[in-house]
RNA sequence: GUCCCCGUAUCCCAACCGGCAGAGGAAAUGGUCUCAAACACCAUCCAGUGUGGGUUCGAAUCCCACCGGGGACACCA
């Protein structure tokens, strides 16, 4: 590695070399910390300033998905997003807008505290050294942050608000007919006054107060449950099921994950499914992602639909498709659910076939050996192969509603217990699983919808209701109204929605978390700390580890680090009615908590009386106008929080506006998702992995010494060995370099491998720029005050229309091709003009801002040039002195005419024509195309 | 299996509503500078747009099929 090293004596004294931005880069950041020049002004609070030149001017705010500050420190992927939004916010600015582009640190979660349980470092300790590590390296590349607005989640003056948004939470409830959270007195009162009726049918007043308590706590938007979750022993906690993957292990670990019925806190985002799904449509975010959330939430629209048993049950089913109800012939229940114990009669009733039963002599043994076998399978192994489909008979009949007709009532892996009610009515005429287990099963197919002539098989289509008594001769989404209709007059079923989405679970058995502000009284029922209280503090402790287990052993239970530390768990509290002792919460807050609000704390950091001044949240994140959503104007990250922090801040945000406590009911108006730099690895014959810095390629193949290796194509990590550094391209190179390179090699959303070699490209740009400006062998000043020539000029408008075209569509690249096109068209030009000169420094200045700034002070500019206007293009000089027309016939450039740009159209197709005269040969054109601007087509 | 995105020069990428396939960078080759090399500078080189069909005066761009790469979903009733 030697480019910047032998920066020798014949290199010219005054030459932009990395020795040269490793004296500008350092002083310009001094500069900028000094004079606060990335200050955003509030309109209200300890960070307003009138004075401020942007003060009052319209704003925009930016933000990008804040790091974990890993103990390894940035490769040069991480920063890509952030040099993105700082050179948009930095163009931004020019332009006239109140900037507010912050950076925090998400740092409470799992890495800190398994390095603390191996070291017995604190997590504190290891959490501080590694964000002061990447201010340091985010410093480095001239990230222009308003630094005053930095924080870590881990911060009590930050999580103290984190607790307090769980306290208005905890504190408030769903009214599903306003579709809005209300605050739980409110409930209390409507409970009080008899306008809302009681669950279990009591009066309000003849409940005790434990059981008042109890109903309540039913409502609240977070609540303690008693019901089946996510256990991974491996990890010693419980997770949320967005952490676990779709073949049941833990996405972070990948440990083996159980269904466990455990106590835990919840939150209802289950109430907020519809409004999570609709809202989507009004934000600016990738298709991809809207979409996932959508997949995500699983909104089916649909009906309830009892079927009645002989003895006095009623099997209640969900199903999308109510317009088939006449073509169910059999039910299929999951193989868990709470009915299957109790309908299953002593013997085979009659008629029962032989492939019904599995072999097993009474359904009793047939139901305990099926349930037995798909308890044993893995989640990976019940959706291996779809389409074969097991099941068994469970002896029990219930009757279609509709048809009167007695079915048989299966139980089948196919069916799931956590979806809808667990059990369905099977139509095998129009649905592909129930047909393929009708055929493997034997049982009767009855089709309810037209279909196409010819069709064999299932037909899930669009077709006209048959053998459907009242439904006949509708198409399905009239059917499925009028089934309804008859459904909920008949008192058989009603419409309903159901969601994939599950409630949030909120707790984690883990030590660096937020903790809960809750404690527990002498009923065992949660108490809220009141306001005055937080934060709760995370308790010293000296043993960081959750309990972990043989991951394999699904019956382990949990136990928390805080529940270790008996003198904090135990406390004396008045809380109104005196000193009492009460029990805290030992969970913390799962990873999420802290970063499903942070773009709100940006706005107001230092406000210890509210989360954000109302005012300075209207301001930045306010919706524009009757229907806009609000929130953070442009938002960038990576897609793989698609679905975990974008849904989770989304419903966190929509509870804060419910309750008023901001004025956007969506956090992130337009989303962006970066690509990322991806790198290549290489392995000898062995497998192991060779560092990527030492690989030679010779004749097409790669070499380590003499060694052929296998170069390999991903990402970039340490255990690849092809980690390479911002801090090394800023030492080899200069930051400035480094961020035009990473801004030049292409779209910032596509994903493009890193080429080190590559870079040179971006430091020769600058080097030319700085050449126009600064005299290399003595440093003096080239720039002169002469105008430049007609043809210059119209090249400069040209260049200065098209990058801020590209500015506003985040398109760096090419506009970075138009400044080294620029610059490419200057060198050559013998005299630098100023009138050239400025524009140029002024618009590469949001990629590489050291070495602008600097120039611009060559110019003879006081100060920092982040407040200068960008250039505006006259639109005069963006009007070609005159165009020409390449003129095709039949599809070939046979000719071209050079014409004045508002040339008539006639007087071009007569120049056009004369210009290929030759080529027609006195052949008559059938058609001349004449395209304004472009070009000339004949066809002969 | 279903859906979405992408295949342009040796490599990374441009080409905005269909209009002369090349803006920019890297590599390579030749030259200037140098005792020499590196740096720098100048010049050159390089594809008919994955394949096959269609629409059109005209297709990288629109449509269909296939091939290759990436992503999402995958018993959700």
């Amino acid at each position: 590695m030697s480019e910047s090293e032998n920066v020798g004596a014949d290199v010219p004294p005054y030459r932009y070399t990395a020795a040269t931005a490793n004296e500008i880069e350092p002083r310009w950041q001094a500069y900028w910390a000094e004079h606060g020049t990335f200050h955003a002004p509030n309109p209200a609070g300890e960070l307003a300033d009138p004075e401020h030149p942007r003060a009052g001017a319209p704003k925009l705010h930016v933000q990008d998905m804040f790091p974990y500050p890993s103990g390894e420190g940035l490769h040069v992927g991480h920063p890509l997003g952030y040099i993105g939004t700082d050179s948009y916010t930095r163009y931004k600015r020019m332009t006239g807008f109140n900037v507010l582009h912050p950076m925090g640190f998400d740092a409470f979660g799992l890495p800190a505290e398994q390095y603390a349980v191996q070291t017995g470092t604190h997590p504190a300790t290891t959490t501080a050294k590694n964000v002061e590590r990447y201010r340091t390296q985010l410093r480095k590349l001239g990230l222009a942050y308003d630094e005053r607005r930095s924080f870590s989640t881990t911060d009590p003056d930050y999580y103290r608000w984190t607790q307090w948004i769980f306290l208005q939470v905890f504190n408030s409830w769903f009214d599903r007919e306003r579709r809005r959270a209300r605050p739980i007195d409110e409930l209390i009162a409507e409970f009080e006054a008899g306008t809302r009726a009681v669950p279990g049918g009591r009066a309000w007043s003849a409940l005790s107060a434990v059981e008042r308590r109890e109903v309540v706590n039913g409502y609240r938007l977070a609540y303690v449950s008693e019901a089946p979750v996510n256990w991974c022993p491996g990890l010693g906690t419980v997770l949320a099921n967005e952490e676990v993957t779709p073949d049941g292990r833990s996405e972070r670990g990948n440990f083996p994950v159980f269904q466990r019925s455990l106590k835990q806190w919840m939150m209802r985002i289950t109430e907020y499914g519809d409004r999570l799904v609709e809202d989507l449509d009004a934000l600016d975010w990738p298709e991809p992602v809207k979409l996932m959330q959508r997949n995500w939430i699983g909104r089916s629209r649909g009906a309830h639909v009892g079927f009645p048993m002989d003895g006095g049950d009623v099997v209640e089913v969900f199903t999308t498709r109510p317009d088939t109800l006449f073509g169910a012939t059999y039910m299929v229940l999951a193989p868990e659910h709470a009915l299957v114990s109790t309908i299953v009669p002593a013997e085979w009733p009659a008629g029962t076939k032989d492939a019904w039963t599995g072999g097993h002599a009474t359904p009793e043994a047939a139901v305990a050996a099926y349930r037995a076998q798909a308890a044993a399978k893995t989640e990976e192994e019940r959706t291996a192969d779809a389409k074969v489909k097991t099941g068994v008979f469970t002896g029990a009949y219930a009757t279609n509603p509709v048809t009167g007709a007695q079915v048989p009532i299966f139980i089948a892996d196919y069916v799931l217990a956590g979806y809808g009610t667990g059990a369905i009515m099977a139509v095998p005429g129009h649905d592909e699983r129930d047909w393929d287990f009708a055929q493997t099963f034997d049982l009767p197919i009855v089709r309810t919808i037209s279909t196409p002539e010819g069709h064999e098989g299932v037909w899930t289509g669009d077709g006209v209701a048959i053998n459907s008594d009242f439904l006949n001769g509708k198409q399905v989404v009239e059917a499925k109204a009028a089934m309804i209709a008859w459904l909920e007059e008949k008192g058989h079923g009603k419409g309903a929605t159901t969601y994939r989405l599950r409630d949030w679970l909120f707790s984690r058995q883990r030590y660096w978390g937020e903790p809960f502000p809750i404690v527990y009284d002498e009923t065992g029922l949660p108490v809220a700390l009141p306001e005055s209280m937080l934060p709760v503090e995370l308790p010293e402790v000296d043993d960081f580890s959750p309990r972990t287990f043989d991951p394999e052993d699904a019956d382990s239970d949990p136990e928390t680090p805080l529940s270790r530390k008996k003198d904090w768990v135990e406390v004396v509290l008045d809380l109104g009615d005196g000193p009492k002792t009460y029990t805290r919460e030992t969970n913390t807050m799962p990873q999420w908590a802290g970063s499903c609000w942070y773009e709100l704390r940006y706005l107001d950091p230092r406000n210890d009386k509210r989360l954000v001044d109302p005012e300075n949240e209207a301001y930045w994140m306010g919706p524009r106008g009757a229907g806009d959503t609000g929130g953070v104007d442009l938002y960038v990250g990576g897609v793989e929080h698609a679905v975990l922090h974008l849904l989770y801040a989304r419903f966190w945000h929509k509870v804060l506006f419910d309750l008023g406590h901001v004025s956007s009911f969506e956090p992130f108006r337009k989303l962006y998702n970066q690509g990322y730099i991806q790198a290549y690895a290489f392995r000898d014959a062995r497998g192991f992995v060779v560092p990527a810095d030492e690989v030679v390629e010779r004749d097409g193949k790669w070499f380590h010494g003499d060694v052929e290796v296998a170069r390999e194509y991903g990402k970039m990590g340490k255990s690849l060995k092809n980690v390479v550094t911002p801090d090394e391209m800023a030492e080899r190179y200069g930051a400035d370099t480094f961020r035009v390179y990473e801004m030049a090699m292409g779209p910032l959303d596509t994903s493009r491998p890193w080429d080190t070699r590559a870079v040179v490209g971006s430091q020769r740009f600058l080097q030319r720029v700085w050449r126009l400006i600064v005299d290399e062998q003595t440093g003096a000043d080239r720039v002169v005050d002469e105008p430049l020539d007609p043809k210059t000029r119209r090249v400069l408008h040209r260049v200065i229309d098209g990058v801020r075209g590209d500015m506003e569509e985040l398109r760096f690249n090419t506009a970075i091709a138009k400044l080294i096109e620029l610059t490419n068209t200057l060198t050559p030009l013998g005299t630098v003009s100023r009138e050239a000169v400025e524009p140029l420094v002024l618009m590469m200045s949001p990629f590489a801002p050291h070495v602008a700034e600097e120039l611009w002070g060559k110019l003879g500019h006081e100060g920092s040039l982040a407040y200068a206007e960008f250039p505006v293009a006259d639109p005069a000089q963006l009007v070609a002195e005159s165009v020409t027309y390449p003129v095709q016939v039949n599809g070939k450039v046979r000719g071209r005419v050079e014409v004045a740009p508002d040339t008539a159209e006639d007087a071009v197709r007569a120049a056009a024509l004369e210009a290929v005269a030759e080529s027609l040969a006195g052949r008559e054109p059938r058609k001349v195309i004449v395209v304004q601007g472009k070009l000339v087509s004949v066809v002969v």
